[in-house]
DNA sequence: AATATTCACTTGCATTTTGAAAGTTGTTTG
DNA sequence: CAAACAACTTTCAAAATGCAAGTGAATATT
């Protein structure tokens, strides 16, 4: 697979998520509620499909998101955030709070910035439990 | 120079530090007391030249860096961050906590990321003042 | 003063990764 | 059964990357 290119900890995350996409994936499984290969391929960055499918690989591969079928058609796939992914919101929180000090930021995202950053603790728990949630209701359904 | 792929915060900040290069570059200006040419091109990683000089003129361009004269030597620049680039921090202390919990980590590293983690506020003022006081440094000399 | 070395790039070129469009396979809907 | 949808895969052009070598200015050495 991919090689390391050192030992040091930042290196081995960028080996991971370190690109224009993995981390745009995640914020939709993270805020956007999706979770099949169309909801990402819908959103508005407009990732090609090639690039959305190895990314997807990679991702499961590297133990951040998980694949499962899906409840409603044998031809969909449900992909999820393992605790592992959740555990990139806190990175994910300190982003959006970078980004808002220093970009124009849509209304709607700007409210929810300006949520986390009055209480960061609350807001990551909110998320953190309603993804956990969603994880652990997949794994029930699995027996 | 490069067009936004969406108004998504998140996107936009990856499409500054969205590669497997400048946050390591960024690493080594805040952690490693690197900040010139050829201080970066002798990380472990391994860059090669085209892509640091290209790193460092995106990561300038996007207000992330400084560059200025080097006090030593006029053949050197010096490399520093900006109060914008400072800002990252949170950020990469959030991707190196985020590391300790899944990669067997150097311990050298691994006591600093403790440390972070006991007392991320601390840490992180630590860090920041001694990021800040060198800035300043910097622009006293330039008069 | 001549030569060598350092520094920050730049150029050229081969390799790798990327991305858009079209094609494939299986599933479901009408 | 036909059409539409889901998740890919293939193809191929373009962009990014990586290595080697070269450049020109500034220091250091002889």
């Amino acid at each position: 697979m991919n090689k390391k290119r050192s030992e040091c900890p930042l290196s081995c995350s960028l080996d991971i998520f370190g690109d224009k996409w993995s981390l745009l994936i995640i914020r939709d499984l993270m805020f956007e509620n999706k979770c099949t290969y169309n909801d990402f391929l819908k959103s508005q960055e407009g990732i090609a499909t090639n690039i959305l499918a190895s990314r997807l690989k990679e991702l499961e591969e590297n133990g951040v998101i998980e694949k499962s079928a899906h409840p409603d058609s044998k031809a969909k796939n449900l992909y999820r955030l393992t605790s592992k992914g959740i555990d990139l919101l806190p990175i994910l929180i300190e982003v959006y709070i970078w980004s808002d000090k220093y970009f124009t930021i849509p209304a709607d995202v700007k409210e929810v910035i300006q949520e986390a950053k009055k209480d960061k603790e609350k807001f990551e728990n909110q998320i953190r439990s309603k993804l956990t949630t969603l994880l652990e209701m997949q794994k029930a359904s699995q027996i």
